[in-house]
DNA sequence: GTCTATACGCTGATAGAC
DNA sequence: GTCTATCAGCGTATAGAC
């Protein structure tokens, strides 16, 4: 009879433990309020285990950083395999990212929200990172495919998400009290609109 | 005859060199990658001036964020005080804002780029701070005025300067390349237009 | 692989001369 | 007010038992 492992937090695996209170630990404190003994002891583990798993605090703050990555960069590749058009795929990934502000929200405020390249200086920025590529590259697309204005790619791929974006920030810095799905339909509304008033329209355009 | 201080770097008041020094060193290496001999070293003062001026690292930190919010606040005003339509005046700011990014790199990085939260536990979120209030402002006034268009205050206020504050972290990221001036007029166009192109405006609206 | 105990270096902070 | 020399504590990393 084998024995079989309860998937309580107690019996999850070593390396899960550690990454769940790193997790935790880096977005609450910061990576340099944190040290081994602390994450050590919310993950119920040993300094040794920590470095044989992840060869020290750097190594699991990166560890993390690239999981995350790769999990967000699947649900933007999960909205582009729906096969919506452009537009469509946009709201869609700016939705994914307010629900995740709301119930996974350590996960977006460590991709987002944390400065990487203080504490790990070979990474590049989150920005380059392959879903923020791939956000670009969809913003590219509808702008060949007609669906998007014509311009600047970086300036109109700013103009997409920025408003998105600033949001979470807001959100996520305790400034912005209501849930940001409330939000959705006007921010999408606005960005796709333009803030002027139709009632001018005219005299600006 | 009485000494005259020449204005060098080496005769500028104590004050001065300390928040110079921490400033580089805070935005290059981050907060606490700098130990007190580093800044000690780069602003040619002893250890025991840099605690009798502001009682430690965290006192020099906080004076920094203090000194520079207020000169942002001050330029904001400025802009106020010019008496233009609550329109122009953002756009003022945003154009200011990227003008500063180029000019002043260092101070738009540690005013809006770094994290004071996980240094400064006592300060508030950057965000609601006097000049992101006063911009916030512009904004609600300029809705009241009926050159804005209506809607939650935070999303048009996040409509109006995200994407402009997107490119500015763009830019500090160091992953855009051009000088965020150029970017000046297509951001604006889009920003008070909309991304909609006029061709499809009437089936989205 | 997991753990504990220990060593070493760095950094923030102080004491005391000038 | 300014400086130098020194201390104490913490945090990383390792060594070595199990």
């Amino acid at each position: 009879m084998p024995h079989l492992k309860k998937a309580t937090p107690e019996n999850a695996s070593v390396n899960k433990r550690i990454l769940d209170a790193a997790l935790d630990l880096f977005v609450e404190r910061g990576f340099h309020n944190v040290s081994i003994h602390d994450i050590q002891k919310q993950a119920n583990v040993s300094i040794g285990s920590i470095y044989n798993h992840f060869g020290g605090k750097e190594g699991v703050a990166k560890a993390l950083y690239h999981h995350l990555i790769r999990e967000m960069e699947e649900l933007v590749k999960d909205v582009v395999d729906e096969g919506l058009d452009y537009r469509e795929s946009c709201n869609r990934i700016i939705y994914m990212l307010f629900e995740y502000t709301e119930t996974k929200r350590n996960i977006i405020a460590y991709v987002l929200h944390a400065k990487h390249q203080e504490f790990l200086p070979d990474e590049p920025p989150i920005c380059s990172s392959t879903p923020f590529k791939t956000m670009r590259n969809i913003v590219q697309q509808g702008i060949e495919a007609g669906e998007i204005r014509e311009g600047d790619p970086w300036v109109i791929a700013s103009s997409v998400f920025g408003g998105a974006i600033r949001l979470i920030h807001l959100r996520l810095d305790g400034v912005l009290e209501e849930p940001l799905p409330k939000l959705y339909d006007e921010l999408i509304d606005c960005m796709w609109q333009g803030v002027t008033p139709a009632s001018i329209q005219e005299s600006v355009a």
